[in-house]
DNA sequence: TCTTGACTCTCCATTTACGGGAGGGTTCAT
DNA sequence: ATGAACCCTCCCGTAAATGGAGAGTCAAGA
């Protein structure tokens, strides 16, 4: 019988260690003395101990090496156990190996510009939601308002309807500076009746790819050029019409330099 | 101005996680209502979070984002940071490759036994120590018994100054059934004279590949072999002479199959 | 103006696998 | 008997949130 300290000098395990595995249920000593609390071990337990340290070593957590001590467990559900960390493992370093790509490009990056990026591209997955729209191709960007001006009226009479900032869907797939098909829409909780032409619509949620912008309009190309590079160098490709969120408006600051926008580019991965 | 609910909408990012970044001071609100408490943002704090959320899913630490975002930061000390966050993936994949290939082959050896594998191989750092010794060439290896006898003065007059449980050391490159060059040993923890034969000297730390064995020491042998087997296909090489602890004996339990031995095999990485 | 439901606040507990330390009891060789 | 080494329990801290309790606030509809 060994005190915790020459147990611990044996198998290279802490003290403490040995007394959470204790506290746990995983390595109980042999004996606790009633009135003092020593805890004694015997060297009939270090297998059991080494066995736990192997385990541990493959990455297997506690809770785990917890169910692979106990002894009634025939070897087919030892192997879903390792079978699941199998792939749990595999998982992992899918995911740590690209970001260690990320953090390269971001590095080359730096390099080349001198500074860091100015805009930082996110996958985030949009819920559905339901939109009042008006759509329609407008021969110059500018004409946009004309639509703004139809939706007005949800803005007044349905104000408490509105969840979201209002959008623009570009439906064009590729870019133009004439002609635009788009759509001009926000976002509301129920189906309210609007007045041609407002069409109420639902949006399928997906997994956008994000960008966030700050200044004026003009300013976005090259804010769209990186979205669309990051797609491409990133295994993503477009699965529908990018859309325009506004932020912060003219109707919020008269800066254009304050100006927020996010654009989001439906994706996929492939 | 948003409350944090909507806020929250905007960026997909949670409220709990807001608040939390407000409380380590990552991203506070643009104003706090000194009254309610309510936290008010603002749209010119989402390129901010976005960064904060890009960082993140570089793998950053909020720590390491912090540094990040503090606006004084100079381009070469962000690319500082990212590249230790590189050299810190790489080590981790690296170690999580390992460990997905130590699963890979518990797994085969569980298919090709049907059970789990009696020995667990584990590798230890050994700390230097002192022991006394005899060292002898053996012609069998039954008269080992001779040269714990000598020991035996040691463990009578010396008994306190006895720090491990004693060893055999194998100083035969290869396996050999007769004329063994062993030398039997106890770990002693400060200089003590001793007659002859028995030798103090110091053993430095060393790394070593561990198996605790249970059984009758005829048994050994294909612990021997799962040891050296292990070391192979581990990419270690042997880096000096096995050592064998005896951790219970006859003097403590009758039936041999009780006893416990440690085979302690130094390696070296390849 | 009142109510009601949605929203927000703070504070606390929980997660992993221990490590550090305080304060106090035990063992053992001298 | 004494001092050193050892052991005990209890509490706090880690990273990055998540979940919940209990209480206060806001806004829309009646």
């Amino acid at each position: 019988m060994f005190k915790i300290g020459d147990f611990s000098k044996l198998s290279l395990v802490t003290v403490k260690t040995l007394r959470y595995y204790d506290e746990i249920g995983l390595l109980k000593p042999i004996k606790i003395d009633r009135f003092t609390g020593y805890r004694y071990y015997t060297a009939g337990q270090l297998p059991l101990l080494q066995y736990i340290v192997a385990l541990k070593n493959l990455g297997l957590s506690l809770d785990e090496i917890s169910i692979m001590t106990k002894n009634s467990l025939s070897s087919s559900q030892m192997r879903d156990v390792l079978i699941k960390k199998k792939v749990e493992l595999q998982q992992r370093i899918g995911g740590e190996q690209k970001r260690l790509v990320q953090v390269e490009k971001l590095l080359e990056r730096i390099e080349m510009e001198g500074k860091m990026p100015d805009y930082q591209i996110v996958i985030k997955n949009i819920e559905p939601m339901n939109i009042a729209s008006v759509r329609d191709t407008v021969p110059d960007i500018q004409e946009m308002d004309r639509l703004w001006e139809i939706l007005k009226t949800v803005r007044t009479n349905h104000a408490s309807s509105i969840t979201g900032p209002l959008m623009a869907i570009y439906h064009d797939m590729e870019y133009r500076e004439k002609n635009v098909d788009v759509e001009v829409a926000v976002p509301i909780n129920e189906e309210i009746s609007l007045p041609d032409p407002i069409k109420v619509r639902n949006i399928p949620g997906e997994t956008i790819a994000s960008l966030i912008h700050k200044g004026p309009y003009e300013t976005m190309d090259a804010a769209y050029q990186a979205l669309m590079t990051w797609c491409e160098s990133n295994g993503y490709e477009l699965a529908g019409p990018d859309r325009h969120l506004f932020l912060r408006t003219h109707k919020d600051v008269d800066n254009p330099e304050e100006y927020i926008s996010e654009m989001q580019q439906p994706v996929r991965k492939v």
